[in-house]
DNA sequence: TAGGGAGACATACTCTCGGTATCCAACATT
DNA sequence: AATGTTGGATACCGAGAGTATGTCTCCCTA
C-alpha cells in the first residue's frame, strides 16, 4: 500500500565517499565487502562515542546513522535493532579492556602478584568513560541481567576468575567450582564498585590510590589466611 | 488553538472509589489532601508492581495509569514525568531495605558480630525481585549515576559504611573519612555484587550458603589483619 | 452562604523515536 | 544479457512520553 517512492530521484551522491580503502586490497574480499565493513565499523564507531556520552536512552538512531552519514536502512541492515548494535558496542568495549588487563597480566609469575597487578590495570581501565557507562552502568539494564552476565563471563569476569582460581588452589584445601565462582564475583564486585568510586571522584589519581591500598590490604588478609591453610567457615546457624 | 473540548460529557465515575479512608480520621489533613494522597500512593504502587516485573523502558505510563485506575493527568500532577515516579519507587523500595537491615543489626553490640549480621541480612534481602531490578539493576542507568549514588548514600550504603567504621575504628590504627568511604564502597560491592549471585542462581538457597561462607572467610582476613594492628600497605610504586 | 481560589484531576493533542515496508543501484553469477 | 544477491536509501507507522487546557470540587473567607 502506500504510494510507491520509486521517482524519487535518489540523489544518490557518489557513495561511499572517502572512507574505506583501509587494508590494503590484497585479500579476497570484494570492494562491496570491505565497504560493507566499513560502515558497519562507522556506525559502531559513533554508536559507541555517543552512548558513552549520552547513554542509550538518550542516544537516538537517527544520530547515530547522522553521524555515520548513513541512513536507518543501512542500520539495519547491518543490525537487528538499537539493543543489537548496544551489543556490538559492548563486546568491543568488554574486548578492549581484557586486553589492556591481560597485558598487565603478563610478566607476573607468582598468582598473588598476577593479582596485585590485575587490580591495578583494573582500577585504571575501569576510569575510561566508554567502559564505566556502556559496560557497568547501562549494561545490566540493557541487556538485561542475564545476557549481561554472560558476556561478563567470557571477557572482563573470566579473567578475575582465572587469578582467584589460581590463587585459591595454589592454597592448601580445594573448593568445587561454585564456591570458586563465588569468590570471584565477591572480588569483580568489589573491583567494579571501586573502580567506579575512582571514576567518579573528584581526584581520581587519589581515589585510586586509596582504591589500591584498601584493596590491597584485604587481599593482604585474604592470603595470610589462605596460606595458613585456614578452612572456610560454616555457614550460618540456620542450615539444617 | 485546537477545538476546545468543553463539551466532552466529562462521564466522571463516583472517582475515589473504595480507596482511601485508611488512617483514621482523626489529623488534621483534609478530606482532600487523603484522597490525593492515596491516589499518589496507588500510583507508586502500581509502578513499583510493573517496574519489578517488567523493568523501567518496558512498563508504559498508560500500563500505570490504568493499574491505578487514573490518567495521565493524575500521574503529571503529581510527578513530573516517568523518572521522578521511578525515584520515588526506587525510594520506597531503599527504605524497605534499609530497615530490614537495620533491624537484623540490632541485638549485636560487637561491630565484628554486627557485620556479619548485616551481611546475612543483607543476602536475604537482596533476593527481593523489587530490590533486584529496581535498585541494582535499573537504578544506576535510570537514575544516572550519581543520582543513584546520592540515593544509596543515605540509605543502604550508609549502614555499610557505619559497620565498617564501627569495625576499623575499633582497630588500632586510624584513618581519614575518605579512607573509611573507600573501604565501604569495596565491602558494599561485593555485598551488591554477592547479592545478585544469590538472586540470580537457580539454587538461591545453596547460593547464599557460599556467599556466606566466602564472605565469612574475606572478613575473617580482614578482621586478623585489623586486630594484629597491621599498616595499611603503600600503594603502588608510580606513585610520586 | 455565596463566591472565588486553588488543588486534583480528565481529555485531547503533539512530537520524538524505534521499527517496518518498500524500493533501487551496485555488484556477483550463470 | 538475464538473474539473483547484497548494501543501502526513503517514506511511513505506531507506541508512548510529555503538554495544553479544560473542569470539577473542596475549602476558605467575606
Amino acid at each position: 500500500m502506500a504510494k510507491s517512492p520509486k521517482s524519487s530521484v535518489s540523489k544518490l551522491v557518489p557513495r561511499v565517499s572517502e572512507v574505506a580503502k583501509a587494508a590494503g586490497s590484497v585479500s579476497g574480499v570484494s570492494r562491496r565487502q570491505q565497504y560493507s565493513a566499513s560502515t558497519k565499523r562507522a556506525l559502531v564507531d559513533v554508536a559507541e562515542r555517543l552512548f558513552t556520552e549520552n547513554g542509550y536512552a538518550a542516544t537516538s538512531l537517527d544520530a547515530i546513522v547522522a553521524g555515520a552519514r548513513v541512513t536507518k536502512g543501512a542500520l539495519y541492515h547491518h543490525f537487528s535493532g538499537k539493543q543489537e548494535l548496544f551489543e556490538a558496542v559492548f563486546e568491543r568495549v568488554e574486548a578492549k579492556t581484557s586486553k589492556a588487563i591481560q597485558k598487565a597480566l603478563r610478566g607476573h609469575r607468582d598468582p598473588w602478584d598476577k593479582a596485585r597487578a590485575g587490580l591495578e590495570a583494573f582500577v585504571v581501565v575501569v576510569q575510561d568513560p566508554g567502559y564505566r557507562r556502556v559496560v557497568i552502568q547501562e549494561g545490566p539494564a540493557v541487556l538485561g541481567y542475564e545476557r549481561f552476565r554472560e558476556q561478563e563471563e567470557r571477557s572482563t569476569f573470566a579473567i578475575v576468575l582465572d587469578i582467584v582460581r589460581a590463587v585459591l588452589t595454589a592454597g592448601t584445601w580445594e573448593l568445587d567450582e561454585e564456591m570458586l565462582q563465588t569468590f570471584a564475583r565477591i572480588f569483580f564486585g568489589a573491583l567494579s564498585s571501586a573502580g567506579d568510586s575512582v571514576a567518579s571522584a573528584e581526584d581520581p589519581e587519589a581515589a585510586a590510590e586509596r582504591v589500591e591500598r584498601a584493596l590491597g590490604f584485604i587481599i593482604a588478609g585474604f592470603q595470610a589466611l589462605v596460606e595458613a591453610g585456614r578452612e572456610l567457615p560454616p555457614a550460618s546457624e540456620r542450615t539444617d
